[in-house]
RNA sequence: GGGCGCUUAGCUCAGUUGGUUCAGAGCACCUCGUUUACACCGAGGGGGUCGGGGGUUCGAAUCCCUCAGCGCCCACCA
């Protein structure tokens, strides 16, 4: 046989990728059929493939292979997203290497540096997605700072300002110091860690009295404007109304009262730093105090830091401590669990800053994006994520859109005036000019009265555009493209970016076109290592997804990753289950092999053995297909998986090529021959969305006399009714065989010598013909005429076969009586629940009737066996 | 602190509205086997009192309560 054993990945599946894309079979434009349309979560343009979109995009291209088959027009479109803060991060980080500083050289050349590492960074991941086999329809690439792409967010920034849904407001935000910008609420990750607490004592004023408090943040004892009691405190009620001296500052500030101090937290007595921390700027507001920001924006300290000026705030602590320490005003540290807030991206721990910063209402925005999910119009899979969303979404708060960074879409805002107290926003300058001469009447502005917001515009608020604007259904809200893709069938996404992106390109589907973005939301899981933990590049326990390719293929993989991703389930990464994919191709491989190696004896005529092979492996091929089918409506793509393995595996290679394969030396008849293609190529067209270039080498490999131009545009099988009762006769059949091999293993018994078998009822073994070939039985007798044989089997009427050769009648009567005693103890139970009244009044009548029926079986079982025993 | 979810074979997980003496799959494991598609293989086999306890029911892996362990999401508590 020329051809190798072992089928080899790298060969194949340039090739036939080559193919598909020189046939252009990935494109999709609008037409008569019915589109199928996903669009990728878009990977960071300068990002690497990593394990999360190995799976991600084999779960999308499975479902866009298939799709594609079944005759919908597929659409997946692709692209990249800028990534503002983590590109402007690496793009920092590469010039601070080269002795750069980004704010040295300024915003221009900034950028310009910025372009240069996307256009030597960007697309890497595309090519690789390339590898994996992802039948994106790259004419449609879109990148989030695509011109088209850009003025589609600028567009929907001026709308929605127009409809007063972005404002500008001076909050309290979530500052990064590393990376030097604002981050939304959901940029912040609260992690668990260990810190102290700290009791300082501050003086009363005009007293020896001292007031302790206690803080996490000592540091920030620069920024105290007031220290907070609560009004009905007994251990305080004499410092009404007097005030206290910041130690080191030695500020004097008030003692205020308030009712949201905690009496049985720490000390109950709060230093009050407004400028730096959420609850103590509402109090501050509430009791009308000074704001002092000790901070410079890398939270080192700025001049109110004294003579901690220019120190970390980390460092500044330690030193305050030592300090407040040597003046004896620490009265103790205590071991102080508590959540601090840190960077998404940069990890750095967030430092709570007011500033001022753009905005976006979000309440009414979630409103028809609530009602979606809840009503199934868009569905999550797992449905379990449903009440994480309901409950993010109900409790959103304003999303806080701008970002003190360069990489990224330039907020459209212009501001004028002596001290650029006025602010336009419109999609273009000149626009806002004209806009600003209205709004101001003062008709002698010109261009360069006007500044633009400097700030750019959170990634997300391009992403949350996606399903849209990738059709450019912003600028052209009623253009072809758009009405026919939009809105979407599927997102397969991870749970991470479910807030992030998902809920927001519901919440921009209905407040744009009126329409959610897409039907369902496949959720799938993080994946983690062997240990349970998260795979990343800082641990090195991710593997290198083009090494994983090259060693076991890109359909080896993909079956690998399919193989245990139960949607929303975390999946613990086991490169074995890639060694199982591989081994799953060999397997194919060798079936075709197999095939491929018959000779076609024309003069011959089709066996009964492997009509009834061929009559049950089709049966069996449909209701496979009818379970595969379901599984894919569930979204329970693994189970179509693993169905269409065990098909292959067992019923095609184990069971039926076993039936159907002609002698040695014998060839095999046309007839059959050609049924068998069929079947196999069948089995290939199952197999394609998971493993596609194998099974598209295979499809053009395999001499037929007819075919499809490529397996990637063939059909999906279609369902068929079947033959039940075939099924049920090679189940016995199957059953026989099996125990017939079972009897041969325990007695030792080599296949090359013959059995004969000596049967009871069981003369109407429509497929006797698969037994006689797969044991190798050549004898059928009567069980009374040949009752001593040295080697023989008795199958009585319930499929139990036992040997009975002199030898071994012990044992068998030990396996008799064992079974009798099961049976009866069956029996027993069955009795019992028959016997109990309020069984049988309360239970369905159908489940009664099937105990009966089991109890009566039972007693025909044991009265045979008994009959047997006794004869024994 | 609030909410949600999980705990079934050595591992990863199925088990749809409670109903066969059904606890299942894949992998791993053990035994035997090189009969010419494949040792990346074949045939056979062992393995779980469904986290603990209690309850509802004729009947519970499945429903309720409770305890233990784990995970996720949200939250401004010094």
């Amino acid at each position: 046989m020329s051809i190798p054993s072992k089928f080899t990945p790298k060969v194949v599946e340039r090739k036939w990728y080559d193919y598909w894309t020189a046939n252009n079979y990935f494109h999709s434009t609008p037409d008569s059929r019915e589109p199928y349309t996903i669009v990728i979560p878009p990977p960071n343009v300068t990002g690497v493939l990593h394990m999360g979109h190995l799976m991600n995009n084999t779960l999308q291209d499975v479902l866009i292979r298939r799709a594609r088959m079944r005759g919908y027009n597929a659409c997946w479109v692709p692209g990249t997203d800028h990534a503002s803060i983590a590109t402007e991060a690496k793009v920092v980080n590469k010039l601070k290497s080269q002795g750069i500083d980004k704010n040295e050289i300024g915003r221009e050349a900034f950028l310009e540096h910025a372009w240069e590492w996307t256009h030597e960074h960007g697309g890497i991941i595309l090519e690789q997605l390339k590898k994996l086999g992802c039948t994106c329809d790259w004419d449609r690439t879109k990148f989030t700072l695509d011109p088209e792409m850009s003025a589609s967010v600028i567009k929907v920034f001026v709308d929605l300002y127009n409809k007063g849904m972005i404002y500008r407001g001076f909050r309290m935000v979530h500052w990064d110091p590393e990376a030097q910008t604002t981050l939304s609420d959901e940029e912040v990750i609260y992690e668990e860690r260990q810190g102290n607490l700290y009791h300082i004592a501050y003086a009363i004023e005009n007293s020896d009295e001292k007031v302790v408090v206690a803080t996490t943040r000592p540091e920030t004892l620069f920024g105290d404007t007031a220290v907070a009691i609560h009004p009905e405190d007994e251990r305080y009620l004499a410092l009404h109304g007097k005030k206290a001296i910041v130690p080191i500052v030695n500020r004097v500030v008030p003692i205020i009262k308030d009712t949201y101090v905690s009496l049985d937290l720490g000390t109950g007595c709060l230093k009050v730093t407004p400028a730096h921390d959420e609850n103590d700027k509402v109090l501050g507001e509430k009791h009308k105090l000074e704001i002092v920001d000790i901070f410079n924006a890398d939270a080192t300290l700025n001049h109110q830091g004294l003579h901690y000026e220019g120190k970390d705030r980390f460092a500044v602590r330690k030193a305050v401590v030592k300090e407040l320490e040597a003046a004896g005003a620490l009265v103790k540290v205590t071991p102080h669990m508590h959540k601090v807030g840190t960077s998404e991206r940069t990890k750095a721990v967030i430092e709570p800053r007011l500033s001022d910063q753009w905005f976006l209402k979000m309440a009414d925005l979630a409103k028809p994006a609530i009602d979606a999910v809840e009503d199934g119009d868009v569905q999550l899979v797992p449905k379990k994520f449903i009440n994480t969303y309901r409950h993010w979404m109900q409790n959103i708060r304003d999303w806080n859109i701008s970002r003190q960074l360069w990489w990224g879409h330039q907020i459209p805002a212009y501001y004028y005036g002596s001290n650029r107290e006025h602010v336009v926003v419109a999609e273009s300058k000149s626009a806002a000019l004209e806009k600003a001469k209205t709004d101001s009447g003062n008709t002698a502005l010109t261009l360069a009265d006007l500044h633009q917001d400097p700030d750019v515009l959170d990634t997300w608020f391009s992403s949350w555009l996606w399903p849209i604007s990738v059709f450019n259904g912003v600028l052209e809200p009623d253009n072809k493209e758009v009405s026919y893709y939009y809105p979407t069938q599927e997102l397969v996404t991870g749970p991470d970016i479910l807030f992030f992106w998902v809920a927001r390109m519901i919440m921009s589907g209905y407040a744009l076109r009126n329409e959610k973005p897409f039907s369902h939301v496949y959720l799938t899981g993080l994946v983690r290592d062997g240990q349970g933990r998260k795979m990343s590049k800082q641990l090195g326990n991710s593997p290198d997804a083009i090494k994983l390719m090259e060693t076991y293929g890109a359909d080896g993989v993909r079956v690998g990753l399919l193989l245990s991703a139960a949607a929303g389930n975390d999946l613990l990464f086991d490169e074995n289950l890639c060694q199982q994919g591989k081994n799953f191709a060999n397997k194919i491989w060798n079936a075709f092999r197999l095939i491929q190696s018959w000779e076609v004896d024309e003069t011959l005529k089709p066996c009964t053995t492997a009509t009834a092979g061929i009559d049950w492996y089709s049966a069996k091929f449909h209701q496979t297909l009818a379970t595969i089918d379901d599984h894919f409506s569930k979204y329970r793509i693994s189970d179509a998986l693993m169905s269409t393995y065990k098909l292959v595996w067992d019923d095609f290679c184990s069971w039926f090529l076993e039936i159907v394969k002609p002698a040695y030396n014998t060839g095999i008849d046309r007839e059959t021959y050609e049924k068998v293609c069929v079947l196999f190529e069948d089995n290939l067209r199952l197999l394609h969305p998971f493993m596609p270039f194998l099974s598209e080498e295979l499809w053009h490999a395999l001499k037929r006399r007819t075919k499809a131009e490529a397996l990637i545009v063939s059909d999906w099988p279609k369902q068929k009714n079947i033959d039940t009762a075939i099924l049920k006769q090679f189940e016995h059949t199957a059953s026989l065989i099996a125990q017939l091999r079972t009897v041969r293993k325990e007695q030792n018994i080599s296949f090359k010598e013959p059995l004969d078998l000596i049967e009871t009822n069981q003369d109407n073994i429509s497929l006797r013909p698969i037994v006689e070939k797969l044991v190798n039985v050549q004898t059928w007798s009567k069980v009374a005429q040949a009752p001593d044989q040295a080697i023989s089997f008795r199958v009585n009427a319930h499929e139990y076969f036992v040997p009975v050769s002199a030898s071994n009648i012990e044992e068998e009567r030990k396996k008799m009586e064992e079974e009798l005693a099961y049976q009866q103890g069956f029996l027993r139970s069955v009795e019992k629940k028959l016997s109990n009244e309020r069984f049988v009044s309360n239970a369905p009548e159908q489940v009664v009737a099937t105990e009966r029926k089991k109890a009566a079986d039972a007693q025909t079982k044991i009265t045979a066996l008994k009959a047997r025993l006794s004869a024994l």
